[in-house]
RNA sequence: GCGCGCUUAGCUCAGUUGGUUAGAGCACUUGCUUGACAGGCAAGGGGUCAGAGGUUCGAAUCCUCUAGCGCGCACCA
């Protein structure tokens, strides 16, 4: 008899413990050489800066769910955690750190920049992995993996160099979408578009009128644009005018893009300074002015000394600063015609919601046209399967309407670009034909040279003065590559063959276009293979009231201290109930939390029940693996086969709901089941058997208990692992546990682990361990009358209950008269015993004909008549009220159904099965309604007042 | 502008292919120191399923429209 448990369950001890016994016994690992099936799933690398919060937790929750149920279910399970380099994120922080000792990276160079990185990195990049392991995530941790490891930026090198050698990435000069905070060119994905209000400003450009939202610009303007067939500008087609404050003359040109209805149909154009301006001077061939530096300020270095000498207050100021100071002058001058109020779209940096410049520079560009036909083929081909379905259309969606992809960035930290520039002075070969020619003999080589390391000389000119690429990868280009870089490629390893492709990919809609559809690209194009063949979306994290969780509006709850308060099974619990909708955000609460952390500790104490109520003289009784049926049969009373047939069921629908994904349902059909059915009503029902004198009857209900409990908690373990598992071990070591010959039984009471800070001195996979433990299996389904029974059952008990609440009888015993049905009586002669236990009844009289007791309550259920005899209690008018809610319920049905069933469109279209169920639905209803009339008729007489 | 999602009890949400009287948790009311659990037990109250129309014998469920909320995508200066 175990007597000595907490009455509370405390995770805080128990978590640690467990998940250093099973990291340091090696049971997140897959098998070596297994025969077994592989199911592999990669984390979403975190970033190495980021510490965990509500959005890693759920996604991590999930993932830890489907790794442990495959596990659980004989596949050769495999999870590999790692984290990303995160460029400007990671740059960013340790940017602040250097600010706080007032230092820039560029007091310290780019390579001790570099060095300070990975200096934080080692301190405060684990952060991260040390939390998942709180959550509970079996990952494989000797697989860990980093971004800038040495083999990731070999798989990135290797990359870029065939991609390269594909023509599928190029170098030009483009307008980006430059950060001038980050200063560094960004992804058109990595720019967040925001309306905003601000004005358009009409300004007059000697003879018309061009609108503008962007005035400050108008220093780079190299032409005004009007439609081709706008009449009202006919005459100043083929014209030139002066550019207003600066002077310079600039065509008007032709050009469809402009719109005749929009402000005044004249459209300034910059050609340095916004992308369909670029266009345009493409198309016209115009001079590209840049007027702006990398930092955002006005520059004049392109323009004429005499243009230096007219607009010199303007150099340096602020890129807003000068719009204004530009709509100022251009006002003293009379040429602001008028400002009128503008909803406009402007771009955000993503990580430090900067707005971002359109801006001309030279950056390097993945063609993604091709590659993307690959990925939307493996997806409408059903290879690739998205769940819930609906992310399939958004992905298509950004698939088709590619533009190609920048992924140089101008930072310090992350890969650098394995591409070569030759500095290497050469003869100019255009000398040697005009050798009258003045100009330099020689200039420089600029071979660009693409390999995966360095080259020794040039392969065009021999040359040795190559300089490599300062810029970086966008993060993303390595992220890409994850499922395959993180096995071993480029090379060819064991891994790579046992485990790719992957699964499973567990992510967050957020990261769709970021990061799923490059994944999908690289890993059709490096491997010829989709990389995972479902990808399953869940939503953020939000608030209760579906607000996105923000440091600024205080709305966080950390998940670290809800682990330490809680329990991380508690949080996972929460998560993965709640996340029942299809891809809905999850809205969180402390309230859902503390739901799970009750839960959990009602497991404890339905355990805590059995393990107290089993005599220490007990024996093994449940064989781990082979559990029959049988092991229990014989004597199985009407609640262990109702009990049994319910986990049957609860089996056969957890599985089939974690196999399609409905991991909220199958978390409430846990949940419905230890609490609903097992602990409200097996345990009570199980409690006569307990503390009878019949040893047969009780080491039954102790059997049942234990059996039905250690299934279940095979169920919930990937749900909630450390608590099944201490609960698990505890029965193990008491000895309630044996296992079967492929898992040898530790001697009883043998302390399953040696203390707090020892090592367990055996490690091996000989130990058994919940989480190694097989999956629970459907069971031949007999047919089983125990769940009707027991139905019946409860709801006889729930309707004395409430007669019993009415007249406030709760804790008194009460007599009981039945006159069930036939089928009924077999379910009472079977059950009695507990209601009289469940409903505190002390004698039941069943009877075959109906004479109503004197002053009595009376209840129908199902087609049994029964009543309470409770002489001087009766109170005519509740007893009234009780029966007219009754009767009205009957009656408002019935004519619903009467209404329905002569229907001759019912009778004649409806299916028939549908037809005579509600015929027999009519039929009870019927009877019912004569019963409860019968019952306030005699009420109404004075029946009920006279002994 | 295009697309997607949501709207069910006071709150947060379930409700699988249409089929009796629409469910759960929290909150609320009442009663319980019942030998696992007050982080508990028992009994209750509470909803014209956003609105309108349609399909159907039958609609919370399918279709159309409307409204409100949220989110993506989009180079109209």
């Amino acid at each position: 008899m175990v007597d000595n448990i907490s009455k509370v369950y405390d995770p805080t001890e128990v978590e640690q413990k467990w998940y250093k016994i099973w990291e340091e016994s090696g049971l997140f690992k897959p098998e070596e050489d297994s025969a077994k099936l592989s199911f592999t799933i990669v984390i979403p690398p975190p970033n190495v800066t980021g510490s965990l919060h509500m959005g890693h937790a759920l996604n991590n929750s999930i993932q830890d769910l489907l790794i442990r149920y495959k596990r659980m279910n004989g596949f050769n399970a495999l999870w590999i955690p790692g984290t990303d380099h995160a460029g400007i994120a990671t740059q960013n922080v340790v940017e602040r750190e250097l600010k706080k000792e007032g230092k820039t990276k560029d007091d310290l160079g780019r390579e001790k920049f570099i060095a300070k990185v990975w200096e934080w990195k080692k301190e405060y990049g684990g952060r991260i992995t040390q939390q998942l392991r709180r959550l509970g995530a079996s990952c494989d941790w000797s697989r860990e993996r980093f971004t800038m490891d040495e083999g990731l930026s070999k798989a990135v090198r290797r990359h870029f160099v065939q991609l390269y050698n594909e023509g599928l990435i190029y170098r030009g000069k483009r307008i980006i979408n430059w950060c001038p905070r980050c200063q560094t060119a960004l992804s058109d994905i990595e720019v967040e578009h925001e309306n905003k209000k601000s004005h358009l400003w009409h300004l007059k450009y000697g003879p018309l009128i061009v609108a503008t939202t962007r005035p400050e610009t108008m220093l780079g303007d190299t032409a005004v644009a009007v439609k081709p067939h706008d009449e009202r500008y006919k005459h100043l087609w083929e014209k030139t005018i002066e550019l207003p404050l600066v002077g310079r003359q600039i065509p008007i040109i032709k050009d469809d893009f402009v719109d005749i209805a929009f402000g005044t149909g004249a459209v300034k154009v910059t050609p340095a300074h916004d992308p369909n301006d670029y266009e345009m001077g493409q198309r016209h061939n115009l001079p590209m002015i840049n007027v702006l530096t990398p930092d955002g300020k006005i520059t004049l270095q392109e323009f004429s000394a005499e243009g230096k000498e007219k607009l010199k207050e303007l150099e340096g100021l602020d890129r807003f600063k000068a719009r204004e100071r530009i709509v100022q002058r251009l006002e003293e001058q009379g040429l602001l015609v008028k400002i009128e109020n503008y909803e406009t779209s402007i771009g955000h940096c993503y990580r430090c919601k900067t707005i971002i410049e359109p801006y001309l520079s030279d950056q390097w560009f993945v063609r993604v046209g091709p590659l993307a036909e690959k990925g939307v083929a493996a997806v409408e081909e059903g290879q690739i399967k998205f769940v819930p379905d609906r992310w399939t259309k958004v992905y298509l969606q950004w698939m088709t309407n590619l533009r190609d992809w920048c992924i140089s960035r101008q930072l310090w930290w992350g890969h650098q670009i394995p591409a070569y520039y030759c500095k290497s002075e050469i003869r100019n070969p255009k000398s040697e034909i005009n050798s009258k020619s003045e100009i330099q003999n020689t200039k420089l080589c600029e071979e660009i040279i693409v390999s995966e390391t360095k080259p020794e000389k040039c392969p065009k000119c021999g040359g040795t003065e190559i300089v490599q690429d300062p810029d970086v990868f966008d993060t993303w280009f390595s992220s890409a590559l994850w499922p395959f870089s993180t096995l071993g490629w480029p090379d060819e390893t064991p891994d790579l063959k046992t485990f790719y492709p992957t699964d499973v990919l567990v992510t967050s809609y957020d990261i769709i276009s970021f990061w799923v559809a490059r994944m999908i690209m690289a890993g059709l194009h490096f491997m010829k293979q989709e990389p995972f063949h479902t990808v399953y979306i869940h939503g953020l994290v939000k608030d209760i009231h579906g607000k996105k969780m923000s440091k600024s509006w205080g709305n966080v709850i950390d998940p670290l201290e809800v682990i330490n308060k809680a329990g991380a099974d508690a949080l996972r619990f929460a998560f993965l109930s709640l996340i029942a909708g299809q891809g809905q955000d999850v809205k969180l609460s402390e309230d859902r939390i503390t739901e799970a952390r009750n839960f959990a500790n009602k497991i404890w104490n339905a355990s805590r029940f059995v393990l107290m109520n089993t005599p220490s003289s007990f024996l093994p009784l449940i064989k781990g693996e082979n559990v029959e049926r049988s092991e229990t049969s014989g004597g199985e009373t009407l609640a262990d086969q109702w009990i049994l047939a319910r986990l049957n069921q609860t089996i056969a629908d957890v599985s089939r709901n974690i196999e399609t994904y409905e991991f909220g349902q199958a978390a409430h059909q846990l949940y419905d089941f230890i609490w609903g059915d097992f602990c409200d009503w097996y345990i009570e029902m199980s409690k006569s058997d307990l503390y009878s004198d019949d040893k047969k009857r009780k080491e039954q209900a102790i059997k049942v208990l234990i059996y039905v409990l250690e299934k279940t908690l095979r169920l919930l373990h990937p749900f909630m692992p450390f608590i099944t598992e201490e609960i698990w071990q505890t029965l193990l070591s008491t000895n309630l546990l044996s296992t079967d010959d492929k898992m040898p039984c530790l001697p009883a009471r043998r302390p399953v682990w040696a203390g707090r800070n020892k090592r367990i001195e055996t490690i091996n996979d000989q130990k058994p361990f919940l989480m190694k433990q097989a999956w629970p299996t459907v069971e031949k389904q007999k047919e089983s009358e125990s769940l009707a029974a027991v139905e019946y059952l409860k709801a006889l008990i729930t309707a004395i209950r409430n007669i019993k609440a009415n007249y406030s009888l709760q804790t008194k015993e009460v007599d009981l008269v039945l006159c069930p049905s036939v089928k009924e009586k077999a379910y009472l002669l079977a059950g009695q015993g507990y209601i009289k236990q469940l409903a505190k009844v002390a004698k039941i009289e069943i009877v075959d004909t109906i004479e109503t007791p004197k002053q009595s309550s009376s209840l129908i259920v199902g087609e049994t008549q029964g009543f309470v005899p409770l002489k001087g209690l009766i109170d005519v008018e509740k007893e009234t009220a009780r029966l007219k809610k009754e009767q009205d319920n009957v009656v408002g049905s019935l004519e619903r159904l009467k209404q329905l069933l002569v229907s001759p469109d019912f009778l004649a279209k409806a299916p028939p099965e549908a037809v005579a169920k509600q015929k027999v639905a009519q039929q009870e209803l019927e009877d019912k309604l004569k019963i409860v009339s019968a019952r306030m008729k005699e009420l109404s007489s004075s029946f009920y007042l006279f002994i």
